[in-house]
Formats: C-alpha cells, structure tokens, sequence
DNA sequence: AAGGCGCATGAATCCTGATTCATTCTTATT
DNA sequence: AATAAGAATGAATCAGGATTCATGCGCCTT
C-alpha cells in the first residue's frame, strides 16, 4: 500500500522545490524571464526537464513562485527600513531607500521580474506583487499625511507612480547605469524625487532621515 | 523587361502598408501586443497571411514600424503642447499633461507598447521610443533648470524616472481606473506629482499653467 | 530479502505561431 | 490581344518550447 514519506524524503523534496525556484532566479537574474525554461532550469537545478513537473504543475505556476519569493524579499526590506525608523516620513524616506538599494543590487533580478509579462496568466501573478508593494507604500503614505507630513492627496494614486517612478529610475533602460558610487548617488536621487512628488519640500531640511540606512552592499 | 510601376500601383502598395499598421495598432490597443499576430493582423487588413511579408520582411519589422508610429505621435503631443506655453516651467508643466491626456486617451495602445518585449529585438525598438520621449523631457528640464524655475538636479535621471512616474500612475495596472471624470483627475493628480518631483513647490501658486491645455477629447 | 510504490529520466509528442513557396490572379508593356 | 513581371494567396513547413509518458531505479514496508 502507499507508504509513508520519511522525513529524509520530505526534506530532500522540499530542497529540490528550492533548488528548482533558485535555479530559475539564477536564469531570471542572468538572462531575463524569457530565459526561464524548462529545460534550461532543470539543467542548472541538476536534474532532468521531466523532473520540474514533479514539483510545478506547469510553468506558470514556477514563474509564480519565483515572482512570489522576488516580491516577498522586496516588501520585507521596505518593512523592515521603515519600521525602524523614527517617525511616519523617517519611515517612507526609509523604505523607499531601502528598496532603492535593495533593487539596484539585484538589479538584473528586479527588472526580469518586474519587466515583464510573458504570459497573460504570469502577468496577473507580477501584478499581484507589484499590488503588495503600492500598498505598503500607500499605508506609509496614509499615515504621514495623517501626521500633518505631506499634504492631503490620493494616496493610492501617489503609492503607485511611486513604483513606476522608483523602477524606472532605477532599474529601467533609461536608469544610469548603476556601478558603485553612481549607483548610490542615483538612489539618493531617486528617492529625493519620490520625496518632492509627495510633496516633501526639503527632505534633509525636515530632519528626514535619509542616509544609508541600509548599507547598498547588503547580502541578497 | 521589368516594367515600371504606374503611380496608381505606387499609391496601393502604400496604402497596404499603412492598413496593415493600422491592423496591427487595432489589435495591440484591444489585445496588446501579444495578440498581434501575422494571421490575425492581415485578417483584420483583408489580405492573406503571407502578403503581410511582401510589406515587412519579418513580424519584427511590422511591430517596429508600429512603436516607431504610436511613439512618434506621443512625441509630437508632448512637444507641440509644449511648445504653445509661455515659459520653461509651462512648457515641461504642459507636454506632460499633454502627454498624460494622450497616454490615457488609447490607454491600451501605450500600455501595449510601452507595456513590455515579446521578443530581445522588440525591446531594442521600444527602448528607442522611450528613450526619445525621456530625452524630450530631459531637454525641457534643462531649460526650465538654466531658467531658474527648478533647482539644479540630474536632469537625465530625472527625466526616467518620471517617464516611468507617468505611465505606471497613468496607465499600469494599478492606475486608477481611468473613464471620463476620474481619467481628468488622474492626470491632474500625476503631473503634479511629476512636477513636484522636479522640485516645483506648487505648481499653481507659482503661475503654471496646468489647466486642460488639451482637452482629454482630442482626436487620436 | 522480496515486493511494491513513488520518484526521476529524457526522448517523443504536441502546440502555437512565424515563415515559405508553388500556384493563381492582375496589371503594364508590346 | 498576347505576354511577361509583379502581387496575392493560403496551405504546408519550420521552429522553439512546453508537456507527456513508458521505462528504470531506489527507498519503504512486511
């Protein structure tokens, strides 16, 4: 009769899953989300084509998860960043910072991810991510306006230009290209610009917090 | 012998050349980009499948000359509003709104060809359309800079950022739905947004013009 | 240690959509 | 009107990739 799955098995399974996920980041990273396939990633996971569907019921579904763990390691920095610091702006300033850096490291990753559709089911998953990210960003935006730091606006409609100022700014085509000094000088760039649109006059001036708070050589 | 071809055959061949465009356009603005495809379009053209390649050497080309079309339009929109204003600071202040009112005006043909690659070759194409329409905007920043009316800033850096701070507020998928009303808000909401990033304080206080330069109704 | 079940393999198959080309239709030349 | 060249047709062919599945392998169960 079926027989139990050891814990042994379990663990080897679960391992393989990640490994399948990590490989196509590896791809993803390198190459963009075209060059996400099948036999491709099965390769650099060290095992055979047939194998991925064992653990991925279709492409689509490891695009998912691959976009899922991309987004979710985003939203966690811009968290993270603004919950320690010290005030609602502080905190805005902080997160978008944070994921300035955050992107410009893994930028090859961040664009492949938020680059594209290749598929119109894959194209609902990206949106799905790019959703959380406006959101975290339009509750810091609430909640500075209701602390008398940026002036009434739609906060929704500001959260998501936001994210199309910061990607393209930073990681899109026409992004300078981003090399260490310079890339750290365009995320204080950028991040100024995301600030202004808020409508934040003078940053710095309002004793915003925008320094390094989070070093750009960060692991991954 | 090669015989020459009558005026009246001249004017055919164009006119095929521009239907099939137009096809094209159709379907990318209803379907996007992915749905445009050779049998569909030359469907939609009233010709067969293969008389497509006697116009455009490759499905590359055609989607090429469409980019080249729609983007040049959205050019054109930004400078000639632009050009009409009074000063630096109104200029920049209405090619955007100009721009946002078009962009939104055939929200899916931008979104379709702005939206994203089918294909390496393609992306090269629409990077040149975006990069024109950035260094349109940069230029105009640059003179509103030398005039005085924005601080001095990265120009170039600023100019993608807001390239992308106007398409994904306008048109991403997380833009508010935009129909009549809302749609003339929204644009007012991001190129506020947009100017403030530049470091305009408020836009109307200091005289800009920012009222229905051009009417969201405009033909396309 | 034998039996049975789940896992892994990877070549073969399927699908989708671009591209070709032998054939037919039109138009310009004589 | 006859003839040749260009234009159009659309079914057949190609190509790139996802997905399947018959077969082999090794780990649980008893």
């Amino acid at each position: 009769m079926a027989y139990r799955r050891t814990e042994r098995v379990l663990q080897h399974l679960a391992a393989r899953h990640d490994a399948i996920i990590a490989a196509a980041q590896d791809i993803a990273a390198a190459e963009g989300l075209a060059a996400v396939q099948i036999v491709p990633v099965a390769e650099r996971a060290g095992i055979a084509a047939g194998t991925v569907y064992r653990y991925f019921p279709a492409k689509t579904d490891l695009v998912g998860a691959l976009i899922a763990a991309v987004s979710a390691r985003e939203i966690a920095t811009f968290r993270k960043a603004a919950d320690a610091a010290p005030g609602p702006l502080s905190a805005l300033a902080a997160g978008l910072i944070a994921f300035a850096a955050h992107a410009l490291r893994q930028r090859g990753l961040t664009w492949a991810v938020s680059g594209e559709p290749v598929d119109g089911a894959v194209e609902r998953l990206r949106l799905a991510a790019r959703k959380a990210l406006a959101a975290e960003i339009e509750a810091r935006i609430r909640a500075a306006i209701s602390g008398g730091h940026l002036p009434e606006q739609d906060a929704a409609a500001a959260a998501a230009a936001l994210v199309g100022l910061m990607l393209e700014g930073l990681i899109g085509p026409l992004a300078p290209p981003a090399a260490g000094a310079a890339a750290r000088a365009n995320v204080q760039t950028v991040t100024l610009l995301a600030l202004r649109a808020l409508g934040v006059v003078d940053a710095r001036a309002r004793g915003v917090v925008v320094q390094s708070i989070v070093p750009v050589e960060d692991a991954a």
